[in-house]
DNA sequence: GATGAATGAGCATTCATTCAT
DNA sequence: TATGAATGAATGCTCATTCAT
């Protein structure tokens, strides 16, 4: 599950709109995440990304009031997506899964998500630490929102709950060693399921070990 | 083992010296170590590091030749501090320890150099990435030197060195768990010694399972 | 014939156009001639062009690339000048001149060129030397076309075409005495044609005594 | 005669001083001669000069009070190095020269004090019009002294004297085909007493030609 | 005589932003 | 919707200069 929908997607895709590849709004959205995600909050200027989409920097006013505004935006739709995808993955396994099952799963789409999407996802991981306050606060809850399915997730993992240090660090740990992949993972020389599989072997050996530790 | 030597440390440091907290060639390596960890690169501004050490911006120059010159400074102290912290540890523990126990004290060295250094190692890991090419390619191989103290590290793991592919994947999975934790280890709150002991569950967990996998 | 047709000159002069005098791509084209004539490339910073067109440093960059890019457009306006202006009068002259009248034309066409132009061709010939290889590598073909002009019209100097070495020496002494003009010439006290007389008598004298030299 | 004395030679020379091309003040002097021969006034930075002789910036202060005071007595002993070389030529071939010889030998010590120089007089001739109103002002009587032998030459060629700007006219004529040179004599192509050659048919066929013009 | 270390002013350039059209 | 043209602030960097040592 790859293409969920936009937050903004107000238009009607595939209708017989002009849309055809022009500034629309969608299409910056796109540039600045393809952007972001490449270099960074900072080392993106609005010109780059206005050429990017054929238009000039000014124009990108007309559809956003600023580059944070616009960052937030992007980071949001980021954070949605990976959201969204996880959700999704996680309600059509059914409710007949193990708690283990479901951590497998959710790894396998939120790596699907900063690795494989359209840039959203990966520019929210790779940027936000970079960002201005303003932008950062703007997102903490759609953050938060995130976070707490991981929580929930890991919580349920053998008798987690109860300690709740250690399931964050559990959790941190996980979605570190998956993160970090942005930083390495190369499709030509790697793959997917082989490094999904890896980080589910290391979180789930260790909530087994726990109880020996 | 904390307080490695830094590779630039030829004055004698506590020595009476006239170094009167201005201004010197260290002064601004600390300084430019905290502020490219705390902002980044490109939101780090010469400006606003010769203010933090008391001097106007262009006489940085005269310790350093460019910004980008400084940045590999600083970065190669950060990897070069690591690199020798996690060596020495190995060393003192002596040719006794079991892989699993090297593992162990290469992960709390590891921590121990990003979350209680001066910051270079810390800047070195959340800067890399988005600096510039000329800055990357003089780091490349400081880096590599590191890198193959942890692929020698996990190859000595249960069989690992013949499955290079996935111990690249444990490698790479660890030093993520343990990097992302720039991103939200809060001293206040996190012991050291706790995320530590997850990690270490983690990886072990997951070469130890292997066999069965 | 002083006001030869500029290269870029495209827009309409003179029409009703809402060029309110401020700074538009030419009047910093002619701002920027005239700087560069009086002060010289280095000695011309941006902010004071800018000034002098009543615009901010900053907004140069939105008509040109960088102060190479707007050395290269003045000189080149330069050049192309004074090879339109000598070939113009040349052509005027019709076919029915003697060399030595021709290279009377020249010299008169040249001096009007560097003496009352708008700058352009004096800026090229007192910066050249002193612009970045760059900016001079830009400008080697039209100079070329221009210093050929020369080379014919000497060449059928009384058989100057047959000593090559000659000629040549022949072609910059000339040019030399008319460029170096710049450095002296004073509108105040001196007359053009005059010192045209002047010139024309030294080149012909030279290249008539040459049989018996 | 190319080594005329300097002006400011007043440590003895040859004599046993540790003189071993450290930075002396000639040592500066000659340096700065060549750079500003060669790269113009703005463009030669002091740092680049003292780099040159081997000191650092600052400690060219020891030795001349600022730049503009460098560049006064470098363009100094430029002018005075041409004045002297032509006296001396002209002395030396007595009293019993024609004007036209006088002129043919000036023409000859001139070019070889801007070509074969050590610099300094080039220097003088490129550097002064784009040096501050403050060197210029410095230098204008030495710079008269040596326009007046000039003058004289030129009065006494077949009447001249009596017309005093076509006299100024053919002087300026004759050291701006002189002068010009340095832009394009290339010691590997060109000979210097060729080049002479030519001058001196220019200027001799000028004022002959003069009665009948 | 010379240096290490700094400064203040300036430079070319870039950037996010504005706004009339 | 978008652009042309500009701005103000900032950036990395260079320069002539200073001065205690």
């Amino acid at each position: 599950m790859s293409s969920e929908a936009h937050p903004t997607d107000t238009q009607a895709r595939g209708s017989g709109r002009k849309n055809r590849g022009n500034g629309s709004r969608r299409d910056i959205l796109d540039a600045a995440a393809r952007l972001f995600q490449q270099k960074g909050y900072d080392a993106t200027s609005l010109r780059e990304l206005a050429n990017a989409v054929g238009m000039k920097a000014g124009s990108l006013y007309y559809h956003f009031a600023s580059k944070e505004q616009l960052a937030i935006e992007v980071l949001a739709i980021g954070v949605k997506a990976v959201t969204d995808n996880v959700s999704a993955h996680l309600k059509a396994a059914g409710p007949g899964v193990t708690p283990q099952q479901r951590v497998s799963i959710a790894i396998r789409a939120h790596l699907e998500s900063i690795l494989s999407d359209g840039g959203y996802t990966s520019a929210h991981i790779r940027c936000f630490p970079y960002t201005p306050e303003a932008v950062q606060s703007q997102l903490r809850t759609v953050r938060r929102t995130y976070e707490d399915i991981w929580t929930g997730l890991i919580d349920d993992l053998a008798g987690l709950g109860e300690r709740p240090e250690e399931a964050r660090h559990i959790r941190l740990a996980t979605l570190g060693a998956l993160n970090w992949s942005l930083e390495w993972f190369d499709a030509e020389r790697d793959d997917m399921e082989d490094y999904a599989r890896t980080v589910e072997r290391l979180i789930i050996g260790a909530s087994g070990n726990v109880n020996s530790g």
